[in-house]
RNA sequence: CGGGGAGUAGCGCAGCUUGGUAGCGCGCAUGCUUCGGGAGCAUGAAGUCGCGGGUUCAAAUCCCGCCUUCCCGACCA
């Protein structure tokens, strides 16, 4: 490809409207422009990344056995409605109407049209296990679209659905997935890390989390410094530290305290000079079962989402003010669990052992201290209830688990028979019986996977993308076009390439030097050939590599072989 | 949905306080010189100042309403 013909609108200047490095860079690259919140177009360079990307995940996918379709984008109310997703998924599920009223919406996620394609198309034992993935748009109606593509409404993805006959080949097809999608991140070039995750309202039993990791990530993983547990915040169990048993004889008597106005955990252990360890934090849930109150101690934070899987409940959300206020006595701030009755109390494991403590007075402007277990109240149960923080046990060994950042690029999660269920899906056994297949399904941000992967490769200059995902191999400089000497240098050495099979742009743009050399790092091609006034006098041709800066002169002789070979050194 | 910004040429921005002929840099077009890290000179094209309403002799500027967009938070298969 010559730049000349191509189209790469690269930006000298930062666009105001990007704030994280890769929206920034794939912007000012000329690979995406946007056309409204969260909609991008994707420009040739950045086609061209995206391609390189979905081919990898295709080879990678039907080496595992899936078989690529394509399923529709807009899809019938009816299908949602059997499934019951209709009326949970809310407002990401983007609806509309047809002509004749009818309702539709764009898919967000194809578990729907899958399961009701399938049952369709499989009715025998025999044709089963299948996995099906196709590699297209989604659309969810994200309630803050942001970073470019990191985040977007409308997005690439590659989607798998797996159906087998029993839980066992559910768990092979699952495995194959985790196999697949760790060959594909290793050969996108990316550091990444699965981890163990909440499978969400999507259902099922177990899920992965796919992470490249990245200092500006979104999500936060905790991974443990002795075993190979990691997993995400949401789902990070702490190993039950402290036991309940507590010396009575340390006891002190239960103290009513003024605290004017203090409501946050700060104000409450600066005025009474003790640590947030010492607190108890009080939060009044409401629940589709009703009232909750969550305890958990003042320096650590609740993790909502162990609590509401604990609950086993469909909805959970901090209650409203009014709430807070019938069932404590008093306002948002004040809230305690000595003298809560008729409501349901969970205290985190991390409160137990805790002796002499602080908490809310149930009444205005008034803390308890030296509260104590069983003596001043008892909570219903005790359970994993918090967010995981660096230094927390880890589950598995015992040892201290860290914090890093991540992306995440990929999700994998076994569904189980919830839609096959709902939606009657079903084959007959060997003995002719009805019976529900067992799903998986697996998916893989596309374009958040080249974001990704710019977010973890780049530096002052640009991208450096890494090798496989390149939209070029190569990137050959041609510095001064209208030099008829180094003109011909440089066409040589592209057809070389070309005739090599090699992915290779040929600046031959009438532009200054520094442009061209300013473009080439911004836009990351990982080597760069330079044809100047030294190929014409000394035969010599620069080899630059973008990742390390590294420089190397060959001859002009048989130069494209020489290249070749670099690119694969 | 709550809080905070922003919308003026393709991009980055000034002008608005105090109403009076719409500006700068980059980019773009043409010409000459230049040519190994974002060149110089000259000439030129390009804007319903987000939209609608109001005040006024006169609105980018003041007032009201709306839209869009970015950031923080809540949310997130």
């Amino acid at each position: 490809m010559r730049y000349s013909q191509f189209l790469i609108p690269t930006l000298r200047e930062d666009p105001a409207e990007a704030e994280v490095v890769s929206h920034r860079l794939m912007l000012r690259a000329g690979m995406i422009r946007k056309l409204a919140a969260g909609v991008y177009s994707t420009l040739p360079l950045g086609e061209r990344v995206l391609q390189k990307t979905a081919q990898i995940v295709r080879e990678e996918m039907n080496r595992a056995g899936a078989l690529e379709l394509t399923l529709p984008f807009v899809q019938p109310a009816e299908i949602w409605h059997e499934s019951g997703r209709w009326n949970v998924y809310g407002k990401e599920l983007m609806r509309l109407k047809d002509r004749h009223n009818r309702e539709f919406c764009l898919g967000p996620t194809h578990e729907e049209v899958i399961t009701d394609l399938v049952k369709g198309v499989v009715s025998s034992y025999k044709q089963l296990p299948v996995n099906l993935y196709q590699i297209h748009i989604k659309f969810r109606d994200e309630i803050r679209p942001r970073f470019g593509v990191m985040r977007a409404r409308e997005f690439i993805m590659k989607d798998a659905y797996s159906f087998d006959v029993d839980n066992a080949g559910a768990e092979i097809s699952y495995g194959k997935m985790y196999e697949a999608y760790s060959r594909i991140f290793e050969r996108l070039g990316l550091t990444f890390r699965p981890v163990e995750a909440d499978s969400g309202p999507i259902g099922g039993s177990f899920s992965h989390e796919f992470m490249v990791l990245a200092d500006t990530g979104e999500d936060v993983i905790v991974t443990c410094s002795a075993c190979d547990y990691a997993a995400n915040t949401e789902k990070a169990e702490i190993k039950q530290e402290g036991t309940s048993e507590v010396n009575e004889g340390d006891f002190k008597e239960l103290e009513r305290v003024e605290t004017p106005d203090m409501r946050t955990i700060e104000e409450v252990t600066g005025f009474l000079k003790v640590g947030s360890e010492l607190l108890i934090k009080t939060l009044v849930f409401t629940t589709s079962d009703g009232p909750v109150v969550a305890l958990v101690r003042g320096d650590h934070e609740i993790n909502e989402i162990k609590l509401k899987n604990y609950l086993n409940c469909n909805e959970l959300e901090l209650a409203e003010e009014d709430v807070i206020e019938s069932i404590t006595g008093a306002p948002r701030g004040f809230a305690g669990p000595v003298g809560l009755e008729k409501v349901k109390i969970i205290a985190d494991y991390g409160l137990q052992g805790g002796t002499n403590m602080v908490t809310g007075g149930n009444e205005r402007d008034v803390h308890v201290i030296n509260v104590n277990f069983n003596r001043d109240f008892t909570p219903d149960t005790f359970a994993d209830i918090r967010l995981a923080d660096e230094g927390d046990p880890c589950p598995r060994c015992g040892k201290p688990l860290t914090t890093t950042r991540g992306i995440e690029v990929g999700h994998i999660f076994k569904l189980g028979t919830k839609y096959s269920k709902s939606m009657g899906a079903t084959y007959l056994d060997a003995d002719g019986k009805a019976r529900e297949m067992v799903m998986g399904c697996y998916g893989i941000g596309v374009g958040r996977t080249v974001a990704a992967a710019i977010e973890q490769s780049h530096d002052e200059n640009g991208i450096i993308f890494p090798a496989p995902i390149a939209p070029f191999s190569v990137l050959v400089v041609l510095v001064n076009p209208t030099d008829e000497g180094q003109a011909k240098i440089a066409e040589e050495i592209y057809d070389g390439l070309m005739q090599d099979g090699v992915d290779v742009l040929l600046d031959d743009r009438d532009e200054r030097p520094g442009i061209k050399f300013k473009d080439a790092d911004l836009v990351g091609i990982p080597i760069r050939v330079t044809v100047g006034k030294n190929a014409v006098k000394d035969n010599k041709i620069d080899v630059k590599r973008r990742k390390t800066g590294e420089v190397q002169e060959i001859p002009v002789e048989n130069a494209a072989a020489a290249i070749k070979d670099i690119i694969v050194s």
